[in-house]
RNA sequence: GGGCGGGUAGCUCAGUUGGUUAGAGCAUCCGGCUUACAUCCGGAAGGUCACAGGUUCGAAUCCUGUUCCGCCCA
């Protein structure tokens, strides 16, 4: 057998096991394989950028599951895929473009930029893929899927078709959001509200005929441009007199009304608003509850329109300084106060977003959230944890229609075609538009689809809707037409929280009207990634990391375990490490984790060191030793106690479960107990080893694949691959309380000799001799079973008992024995009595409030008999260590003996 | 303004339906290169469970209020 390095090096088991999983065709999927279906489907990572350690979280959960499930018998079926993200990469790419070129989109054009934007999406959709192979996803690569591939863009041109056809996609103006920078609609949903400081206007429009002055406040002075009313509410009696009547709109010269709408607010200000019907969303209702005239008065490009008179052409910024300065010189500025309030930002580029009422398309919404809302409300969809699932009801109640056309290149072209006879038609292709129209000229509407309409569709499309034939394996071409209904409804959606309604919640309803089925069955909602100082994890920021950075220190398996180890339910993840420039400085999980994955190399090595060339998992039925049946109980623990983890999707439980049974069990106490046993040629200890040791790779397997996979290929046990293998059934006819509890003595009494050694100061090299004092034949026959055991752990010769205390001793006291250790000639008196004093000042605490808790009538009548009496038991056995250490410390009280 | 999550050791976090002495890793201190592992081994120290009330025989855990942090919606 070839010698095992002193070291685990993850770099080399890495790049020799994926290949070879991979090309045992153990990542594919069949429909048409018998065993029971478990599919996922990624969500899809956007080309824009490369994936960071919030998405390596991500995947680590995935490939979690997804091998948990396989060794569980399901065929699992995990669709790797990217998304275009359309404005997100258009906007790096135009960036790019102008930083190496000097050119806008615009100089560009459409083809070329095009052209730049595909290599662009190639590069990162390429780097992303490596990201998630490095990390070990076992992803069938040959379903891989592309939001832009010819397959997908047919499903998203057939979903368009279905909701035209249906009614429910129509162009209409309405009030949007508006991204000056970025010339396109955003949604809502990238909209990013902050709370900033800012000043609040107060401006008085002069009464005309007698109407009173009004003064409204603004925080945007340059939309009183066009303002085209007032509005006071109805109830405010204020103004009652004022309603119907007229004002001057200032600088404009224009007379506005004064309306009765609630929406003005008696307690904010003078009661009176400023309505700007063609530049905020609440105005724009008001100006429609009161048929106001909309006047645009700021361009899409973000600069005054010829309806702001004789501040045409100005930015947003310099016609708010002129207006301020003029309304000033007329003397109708007549306040300004500090305010903070939300400022509506784009989400990519932080420009501060104009509401526009534009002619856009919107797909009309209430009806598809209606038909999902009984999912969400009866549970057919679980959330994990529920707590979104009320989330999401609350979003789909209040849905609004979607605006879904988007003024940018990258994407899905809308496949609309405008004819010059004036009507409009829904066609794929410009051949069919031109069998519509026949000879009168027509064009194809400019505008791309908003990404998320094509991502609404991923659970079904890329498993093959609606036509199967144009969802090609990448590299033989062939097609497994049954995918959908095999797979779909797929098993779980693993995602972050701040896509649940973005995508999530579209999924469904897209699902329901397509497919008629839920398209997951539960949604895992998992932590957000943030820095060690609580910020967002983002490479642009310079905080965020590059998974093959950390993959490249700690390892793959490090690096999984990291991010499991920290994936507990709360909502967010401070990630610990430290990180410069998007560089990794260190990160204390990760040493933590890199350095357990050594301990299992290690342990197994020792394992294999001392097997040999055998390889026999033979135990007896009934095992003799306490060592045994105690760490065979204690696995068939830890494969219940990870198995529930999992089931419960309590990662950080699964992989603190698996450190501790390996570590604090496996190698501190089992393995140290093996090593005279093996020199003494025992066979049992060596099948135990082997047997837990297997067991434990298996259940290692889905949070550390590489590792479990390398070392147990040298178990020679039965099958082909960790991967492949069975997951571990705990047997409960080997759980042994009765070996726990006596064993757990045992641990006891080794800690309570192994703190008396040091309480010494004797070298590790010395061999002493504990006497331990029994009270009753059960004591004694406790310490005849684990003498050796416990000798062999604390570096003794041996473990005798004794009557009495032996001259010249250190003495601990550990639960109903005595513990004394002989050293002549060592025993510092004074220190004895200071520690045994401290020993018994603890336990005298500990008695008088089991005491006082026991005198308590209430306590002894009304808790559980159980409660009450394990209380006595306990109060028994301190009263006990309080005596005997009394009649420890009057011993040595002459100066010691 | 409404909703949600959180405040536990110096740091990052666990803590099941209320019930022994509130746990882990890292950091700290002491002692060790013991032939699997110094990415290690043994030992120790460290907490008014944000604050204030309440329910209870008993509260980190349940209820109310306060406060601070984060997220979502308006």
């Amino acid at each position: 057998m070839a010698e095992l390095p002193k070291t685990y090096d993850p770099h080399a088991v890495e790049q020799r096991l994926y290949p070879w999983w991979e090309t045992q065709g153990w990542f594919h999927a069949d429909s048409h394989d018998a065993r029971p279906p478990c599919c996922i489907t990624i969500p899809p990572p956007n080309v824009t950028g490369t994936l960071h350690i919030g998405h390596a979280l991500q995947h680590a959960i995935h490939d979690v599951l997804a091998r948990w499930a396989r060794m569980r018998g399901y065929n699992v079926c995990v669709v790797p895929g990217v998304d275009h993200a359309g404005i997100g990469t258009q906007i790096k790419v135009s960036q790019h473009l102008y930083d190496t070129t000097g050119q806008s989109p615009r100089e560009i054009g459409r083809e070329a930029w095009l052209e730049a934007a595909i290599r662009w999406s190639t590069e990162n959709g390429g780097t992303i893929l490596r990201q998630l192979r490095a990390l070990g996803c076992a992803y069938d690569w040959r379903r891989e899927r592309y939001t832009l591939d010819d397959g997908y863009y047919h499903a998203v041109l057939a979903a368009f078709r279905h909701f035209y056809e249906r009614g429910w996609i129509y162009r209409g103006e309405r009030m949007v959001n508006w991204c000056t920078t970025c010339g396109t609609v955003i949604s809502d949903l990238e909209v990013l509200q902050e709370d900033e400081s800012a000043s609040l206007w107060s401006i008085r429009y002069p009464g005309l005929d007698g109407a009173p002055d009004v003064t409204v406040s603004t925080t945007r002075p340059e939309t009183m441009l066009g303002d085209t009313a007032v509005a006071v509410n109805p109830r405010d009696p204020r103004w009652q007199a004022a309603i119907g009547r007229t004002v001057r709109l200032p600088l404009m010269d224009r007379p506005i009304p004064i309306v009765a709408d609630d929406y003005a607010d008696p307690e904010f200000g003078s009661g009176a608003v400023k309505v700007t019907p063609g530049h905020d969303p609440n105005d724009w209702e008001i100006g429609l509850r009161h048929s106001l005239p909309v006047v645009k008065v700021i361009g899409p490009d973000g600069r005054i329109t010829a309806e702001g008179g004789r501040f045409a052409g100005m930015s947003r910024e310099e016609a708010r300084k002129q207006v301020l300065e003029q309304l000033e010189a007329e003397g109708l500025l007549v306040g300004r106060e500090e305010h903070i309030h939300a400022i509506p930002r784009h989400d990519r580029c932080e420009t501060v977003i104009e509401p526009l009422p534009m002619e856009q398309w919107f797909v009309s919404m209430r009806d598809m959230a209606d038909a999902v809302l009984p999912w969400y409300r009866e549970e057919k969809i679980r959330f994990v944890p529920d707590r979104f699932r009320e989330s999401g009801i609350e979003w789909l109640e209040n849905i609004r229609d979607w605006c879904i056309s988007r003024q940018l290149w990258w994407g899905h072209r809308i496949p609309i075609y405008y004819g010059e006879d004036g009507r409009t038609v829904c066609a794929f292709s410009d051949e069919e538009a031109r069998a519509a129209f026949g000879d009168t000229p027509f064009r194809q509407e400019e505008d791309v689809l908003d990404t998320w309409f094509s991502s609404a569709l991923w659970p079904f499309a890329v498993l093959g809707w609606p036509d199967a034939a144009r969802f090609a394996y990448a590299g033989n071409g062939s097609v497994d037409e049954g995918s959908l209904a095999a797979f779909h409804p797929t098993t779980w959606m693993i995602t972050g929280r701040d896509i649940l309604y973005l995508w999530v919640a579209r999924m469904a309803m897209t699902a329901k009207e397509f497919v008629g089925e839920i398209p997951f069955q539960t949604v895992l909602v998992h932590p957000t990634i943030q820095t060690k100082e609580g910020r967002r994890m983002s490479r642009s920021l310079g905080t965020g990391i590059d998974p093959l950075e950390l993959i490249r220190v700690y390892g793959a398996d490090a690096t999984r375990l990291m991010l499991l180890f920290q994936c507990s339910p709360n909502q967010d993840i401070r990630f610990d490490a430290e990180v410069k420039d998007n560089q990794l400085e260190s990160s204390f999980t990760g040493e933590m984790c890199r350095n357990f994955c050594n301990k299992v190399w290690n342990a197994s090595r020792f394992v294999l060191m001392n097997l040999g060339d055998e390889r026999s998992y033979a135990l007896p039925a009934e095992l003799e030793r306490l060592d045994d049946r105690w760490i065979l109980g204690r696995y068939q623990r830890a494969v219940t106690n990870v198995s529930d983890a999992l089931e419960r999707y309590r990662f950080d439980e699964a992989a603190s479960e698996l450190y501790h049974f390996v570590w604090t069990e496996f190698c501190d106490w089992y393995i140290e107990l093996s090593k005279p046993r093996l020199r003494a040629g025992d066979a049992v200890v060596r099948a135990v080893l082997l047997t837990v040791l297997e067991g434990v790779m298996r259940l290692l397997h889905p949070l550390a694949p590489f590792l479990s996979e390398e070392i147990w290929q040298q178990l020679g046990a039965a099958g082909e691959a960790c991967m492949t293998s069975p997951w571990p059934e705990a047997d409960p006819a080997r759980v042994d309380d009765a070996a726990e509890a006596t064993f757990s003595r045992l641990q006891d009494l080794v800690r309570a000799i192994r703190n008396l050694r040091v309480e010494a100061n004797v070298g590790d090299r010395v061999q002493l001799r504990p006497q331990i004092a029994c009270g009753s034949a059960e004591d004694a026959a406790f310490v005849a079973e684990v003498a050796e055991l416990a000798a062999a752990l604390t570096g003794s010769a041996a473990i005798a008992m004794c009557q009495a205390a032996p001259p010249q001793s250190l003495a601990a006291v550990v639960g109903t024995l005595d513990v004394y250790l002989p050293l002549e000639g060592l025993v510092d008196a004074a220190a004895e009595r200071e520690r045994l004093g401290r020993e018994l000042e603890k336990a005298r605490k500990e008695l008088e409030t089991l005491r006082r808790k026991l005198d308590n009538e209430s306590f002894v009548t009304r808790a559980p008999a159980e409660v009450v009496g394990q209380a006595r038991a306990r109060a028994v056995e301190a009263a006990e260590v309080v005596a005997r250490l009394e009649r420890r410390l009057a011993s040595l009280g002459d100066g010691g003996s």
